[in-house]
DNA sequence: AAACTATTTGCAACTCGCTTCAACCATCTA
DNA sequence: TAGATGGTTGAAGCGAGTTGCAAATAGTTT
């Protein structure tokens, strides 16, 4: 079972099976709180502690994996490095989390740069607002 | 000394000691935790609650004389509504929160009520990134 | 101004999300 | 395949925020 598992070892991580399935869960839940990680990875492995779950998670944005950002209150949400090709519009009636594509914020992001000198982290990058689902509602 | 106390009964709001020193204490600061708040608050009435200080923070929110935003990790920072005329650069390097005019995103804000129906709340708008100061330093 | 009632306060216990620690265990290197 | 390094576990700890309740108090009614 080989080349995949290896992007791990290229990082210079050990390969543990709780590691490579923080990261898969990770990748399949798209956007999930470290919570949510655990209770994925343990419908196929109920050993594994949260503790583990949070410094793999860490690990794992450090080695570029993995990042996370602050969608509201509390709790970070976690996703994968790949894809990371959007924005998060943060709904605060609902909590639902929707996509836009970077380049939206393009402009914006370079206006900052020019006259303040701020370098915005797209990857930090959470917008809070009300979703056209949520606007309808009266 | 008559007229301003009566702006938190005009809201429906008694009008308690507690309560009129936790406005005036967000007024001052600008920006500010809970924690802050009452630190400041304390300085004066050192009998203050900190939950009072919470319960009074979400009451004025309601009736709109405050907000609050996510400006990171953890804790909430308020800030009188008078105030909010600024977007909230939080440079993740050095922690500091600088300013830049609401208008900078108003493009920006555009598209994405055009584009996705998504209506910012500007007053939830904080904008990660690296500051001038900081993104000089190697 | 005295009584009344709905709010508000203070306090303490508690939840929530996350971190730390000590002891044990697995992975990778040589 | 042995052992140093690094990882996992489980439990305890921590800081921010919340909650339930009894006592206090603001604003109202008489």
């Amino acid at each position: 079972m080989p080349g995949k598992n290896h992007e791990l070892r290229d990082k210079g991580l050990r390969l543990t099976p709780q590691r490579e399935l923080v990261l898969q869960a990770v990748r399949e839940l798209g956007h999930a709180t470290p919570e949510e990680v655990a209770e994925k990875v343990r419908k196929t492995h109920p050993g594994i502690n949260l503790s583990t779950v949070y410094r793999n998670l860490e690990t794992l944005e450090n080695v570029g994996l993995v990042q996370h950002t602050h969608l509201g209150h509390g709790g970070a949400t976690y996703h994968a490095a790949e894809e990371l090709t959007h924005l998060h519009l943060v709904c605060g009636t609902c909590g639902s989390v929707g996509d836009a594509p970077i380049e939206t914020a393009a402009s914006f992001v370079n206006t900052l740069i020019d006259e303040y000198g701020f370098k915005t982290d797209v990857t930090h990058f959470a917008i809070y607002g009300t979703c056209a689902t949520c606007s309808q509602k009266p």
